[in-house]
DNA sequence: ACATTGTTTGGCAATATTGCCAAATGAGGA
DNA sequence: TCCTCATTTGGCAATATTGCCAAACAATGT
């Protein structure tokens, strides 16, 4: 394997990567991802502890969904959202400690 | 405490979040990320790694920074970029399960 | 003092993100 | 079928991010 090909692995590889992140990076999407930390949520509840108009919030889940980070499941005339991989959560006392540090 | 206050708390504790995952959600500043994970770089080291303009490095390494998950020090000409806490590294483990599961 | 090397800053155009409104869709009930 | 509730989609204006160029800065050597 070339360099050249090597690099390219790198760069798809934190392409892929960035879009993991940056659909955490935003104050209403890791507010989200902590809430559905305690269990799944209809967009409804998400609405009200996000404070944004309900299309808004669709937005902010479509953002998450296609990351990979939430799925959702439709029960009725409720769509329910779940955390696919709860290990994020654990990140945020890494966060913590990066916000510590800069003081 | 109020519940409004609590709320009030956990926004201005979200946006702290937000800006150091959003000083991540970037294709460059995870490369560089990583390659800091290997040990203090140069600026020049990490321009040739990203491979964009010196000055659109620097200003990566400022997001960075003033983030808190990096810091410099001169030595001579040359400025040293180092991560400030290694925990960020262990993180990329999740991101690739997160990637794994949307498939 | 001047030149050289390594890095940051200012400015700007191109592009991406965000949040609202209005309209569309989907499921269930009358 | 028609109505209502829960959610998504389309469109748009406001704002933020990105990357280049040129100019400024900082340290060192001549």
């Amino acid at each position: 394997m070339t360099k050249n090909t090597e690099k390219l692995v790198t760069q798809g590889c934190v392409h892929e990567r960035a879009k993991v992140m940056k659909a955490m990076a935003h104050p209403s999407r890791l507010m989200i991802i902590d809430e559905l930390g305690h269990g799944e949520r209809c967009v409804c509840d998400l609405q009200e502890l996000v404070g944004h108009d309900m299309s808004t919030v669709s937005k902010h889940l479509k953002v998450l969904k296609d990351s990979g980070i939430v799925k959702d499941e439709r029960r009725g005339k409720q769509i329910f959202y779940t955390l696919r991989v709860p290990c994020i959560l654990k990140f945020f006392h890494c966060i913590e400690s990066v916000i510590d540090a800069r003081k």
